[in-house]
DNA sequence: GTGGTGACTGCCA
DNA sequence: ATGGCAGCCACCA
């Protein structure tokens, strides 16, 4: 149910980002990383912090950002006002801004 | 109940 | 390193 997804969403903690996949199997659907994404729209206006969750693969998806497509921008607004840093190359530093639902 | 679609992901060319 | 194709799962027609 796309509330379990919102659920995991909710309690990723602010300045940290997680991919559509991991949301997915967290909320208890492994490998329903699309589902996820499906979610994330439909929860526009449900007080979810989607912004905090972005494709694994957000440089290259059809060549462009995918963070782009959609809110792209104001999604990466958001990020940024929370702590977020953007990487022209990489987009978003997995390596350090990826949420690790240990560290919650 | 069957078929098609998508804010994704991973492997192959 | 970039571009394309196939596989996944849940939801809507």
């Amino acid at each position: 149910m796309h509330r379990d997804m919102y659920r995991v969403v909710r309690r990723i903690p602010r300045g940290k980002v997680a991919t559509y996949g991991q949301v997915a199997e967290l909320a208890g659907y492994p490998g329903a990383a699309r589902v996820a994404g499906a979610a994330m729209k439909a929860s526009a206006g449900s007080g979810v912090p989607w912004q905090r969750v972005v494709g694994r693969r957000s440089k290259t998806v059809g060549r462009v950002s995918i963070l782009d497509p959609i809110g792209g921008t104001t999604q990466r607004q958001l990020l940024e006002g929370e702590g977020v840093e953007f990487s022209d190359s990489d987009g978003i530093p997995m390596r350090r801004f990826g949420w690790l639902p240990v560290d919650d």
